[in-house]
This record gives structure tokens, C-alpha cells and sequence, in this order.
DNA sequence: CCGCTAATGTACGAACCGGTACGTTAGTTA
DNA sequence: TAACTAACGTACCGGTTCGTACATTAGCGG
């Protein structure tokens, strides 16, 4: 029946619930990050796996659990990312500026991830909400920047009005914009954001913006 | 019948087609705003007016258009509102602080423009696109920042590397995010962006960021 | 190799929702 | 005031979409 397809596919269809979940998650959150919540469409997710969408709701229960699961996942891996960050051997200034980097280039890495984010935020995160496992007030990269941030002003080169939470949504805020908006801002603006030729550029500014703030003196 | 209604009302159920018009618009953009493209529905948008959804496609010929005009609308305000500040008799780095608190200001008192601004672009930006009246290389943002950055630069306080559109986009970003974002960054860091007493804080911090960034040598 | 259960597939239902056919009324103008 | 049109209302249609009832099979334990 299936002859024409792969015939020593060594992941021929045998039954593996773990694989089949996986793979309905992976197809869910490309959906729901490409179309949003209402956009995504439970028929669509079915049809780019390799099961149906009985599936779906054997696995999940639903879609409104399908989209939480994908969300939760999404975080859990960029919490992950975050945790492989080593600035101890930088000097403050220099560490700040590659903790910017590291989430610079994340963010772009990762755009399927900030859809999500802002689609949630549609929603009022009503569903983040609802997943007290990420409710985490010390973040990796909150902590580290914390310590950094003891460091600096120890040293006296950082200001001391600052507090982590904010650098962290300052860094943030800059990069998660450059890939959220990039459509309505290069159609008003008429400058691509992601242009790689501009990448340098805009990755350096924030790192200047970022230690510019906390070694002048407010 | 309607006799139980404010019987004196001055806009009594007379026929007026241009009122019928921009209340459906006013209710179609708060609808949006609030549950985005797909979750917004044309019932219920006809249900919050006083017209019927009939109207809708009389004046606007479908659910697409609508959008489109809410979006387009809530765009020529914000470009209208741009067009009064006024910075000429301020130096370049109190001038910068100003246009950062307004934009900061703006930001802030309209919400519904920040979530349509999020829903396009889930939505690639495919609908700003097809509006060619909005699509402004030089808006007043724009060019204010562009005449300051010169007097800036000519007066050798401000860095020569960052263009208007850059200072104009490091701005918009963090007051954005600020908006946009509160829900899903306030769940995990347990700090609400918006909370009146840190206003003050954030919109200092600013300033203080883009100031910082421009009157230090890169 | 038998039987039991986890895993999977098929077919369908019912509510929802964008859009429209058709009829009606208000206000204007000749 | 008659006639005409812009403005408005009602009722409904047809496709879509989430979800489920029911049937089936693979693979494992005994």
C-alpha cells in the first residue's frame, strides 16, 4: 500500500506514541506561530503529519491544550538556551554587551518563538497563565545579570538605578522588535530590519545603547 | 417601540450614513484590537452597534475591508498626532528626550493601535502593504529626528553613525514591547510594565537609554 | 498463539460564521 | 404628493471547523 513511499525508511511506520506526539507538537507550533490561535487550523496540523487528527485529541484533548503545550515547550527551550550563557571570565561592560548578543541572535533564530509571544499577548496571556512552571521570577538570564549588574556598580562603571528586570526588558524589547515588526516597519519605513547587510550594525547599536546607559551617570 | 430610549436624544434613529459608518469603524477596531483578524467576528461587531451587520457590507463590503480600514485609520491618527510636536527650541539632547516621552506617552494611551500594529504583522504586514497612502519614507517621526540628528552632529554632541530611522525604531521598540508585551512579561517576571508607580521610572530610563547612546563616541 | 490494551483510522455531526437575497422605510426632489 | 433612491432590516444559506462515535489494528504479556 505505502510501497511507493521510502520502502527501508528506518522510521517506517511503526506504532510510537512518543514520535507521534512529537511530531504533532512540532507541526502544532509552526501552525499556531504562522496563523495565530484563531488563524491555526486543527484540520491543517492533521494533515502535515503522518497521523489524523483523532490523534490530536487522544494526545491533547483539544486545541486549546495543543496551543498551550506548543507555548510551554517554546519557553522551556529558550529557558534552556539561556542556561548555557557564560559571561563570569568578562569584564562587566563586555559581558552586558555579549548577553545582548547571545539574545540578539536568539531572537532572530527563533522568530516561531516570538510569534507565539506576541500571539499570547493578543490573548493577554491568559494561557501563560495558566502554566505556573514558567512563572519564574529568576530567570537564568535574570540572574546573570544580576550578578553582572553587582559587579558593575561594585566597580563603580554601572549606575546603580537599574535593576536586572529592566536591562533584561531594555535588550529585550529591542531585539523582539526588529522581529516582530519587520513587516509593518520595512513597509512604512522602507528598511528591512533583517537585512543580514544591516545585521552588524543593529546587533553592535544595542550593545552600544545597552552600555552607554549603564556607564553614564544618570 | 424604541420608547424606552432616551426619547429627547439629540442623534435620535435618524438616517445618517456617515454616522452608521464610522460607528461600525470605531466598533470594528476595538473588535480587532481585541481578538485579532480571525477571532473577530462580524456578528459581533454588528451586535455592539446600532446598525445591523447588513450595514458592514453595504459601507464596507466585507469583513477584509473593514479591517483594512481600521488599520489604515488607527495608522493616520498616530501620523496626525506626530505632526504637532514641535522641538525646535530645545537643544538636541533635551529635544531627543522630549520626542522619546512622547512617543513614550503615545505609546501608552493607545493600546488598541499597538495590538493592531501586532496583529498585521502576525499577519506578514499583507494588508498594510496594499495601503499606499501610508507607505511614508520621511514621516514626521522621521523627519524631526532627521533635522535633529544633523543639529546634533553639526554641534558634535551626537554620534554619526545612527540615522533617524534607527533612533526612531531603538524608541519605538522599547515603548512597544513596554504595551505590547506586559502580559507575558509580567507573568514570568512578576513586574507589570504598565504599573503607574514605575511610569515615571521607565519613561526616565528612556531618555536616559537614547540620550546616553547618541552623546557617547562609538 | 491467544487475548488484551494502547494506538490509530474513518466517517460524521452540529454549531458557527461570513456572506447574501430580498424586502422595507426614510427622506428628497420634481 | 408621487416617485425615486439611499439607507436600513430580516431571514437564511452554505461552507467551514472543532470535536466525537465507532471501528480497527499492532504489539506485548502470559
Amino acid at each position: 500500500m505505502n510501497a511507493t513511499r521510502a520502502p527501508s525508511d528506518p522510521s517506517e511506520r511503526r506504532r510510537d506514541a512518543e514520535r507521534t506526539r512529537a511530531e504533532i507538537l512540532a507541526v502544532a507550533t509552526a501552525e499556531f506561530a504562522d496563523r495565530g490561535y484563531d488563524g491555526a487550523r486543527v484540520d491543517e496540523i492533521a494533515d502535515r503529519t503522518r497521523t489524523t487528527k483523532r490523534m490530536i485529541y487522544y494526545y491533547f484533548g483539544g486545541k486549546r491544550q495543543l496551543y498551550v503545550e506548543a507555548l510551554e515547550q517554546a519557553y522551556a527551550r529558550i529557558r534552556a538556551a539561556e542556561q548555557e550563557v557564560n559571561v563570569d571570565h568578562l569584564e562587566p561592560a563586555a559581558a552586558i554587551r555579549r548577553i545582548a548578543e547571545v539574545t540578539f541572535d536568539h531572537h532572530e533564530a527563533n522568530p516561531d518563538f516570538i510569534r507565539l509571544v506576541s500571539i499570547e499577548n493578543i490573548h493577554r496571556g491568559e494561557h501563560i497563565a495558566q502554566l505556573p512552571d514558567l512563572i519564574d521570577l529568576n530567570t537564568p538570564a535574570v540572574r546573570l545579570l544580576t550578578d553582572l549588574l553587582r559587579r558593575g556598580q561594585e566597580q563603580g562603571v554601572f549606575r546603580t538605578d537599574v535593576d536586572a528586570v529592566d536591562v533584561h526588558m531594555a535588550i529585550s524589547a529591542f531585539c523582539f522588535f526588529r522581529v516582530a515588526n519587520q513587516y509593518t516597519f520595512g513597509t512604512i519605513f522602507g528598511r528591512d530590519l533583517l537585512d543580514p547587510g544591516l545585521r552588524e550594525h543593529y546587533r553592535t547599536m544595542l550593545g552600544d545603547m545597552v552600555v552607554a546607559h549603564l556607564t553614564t551617570v544618570g
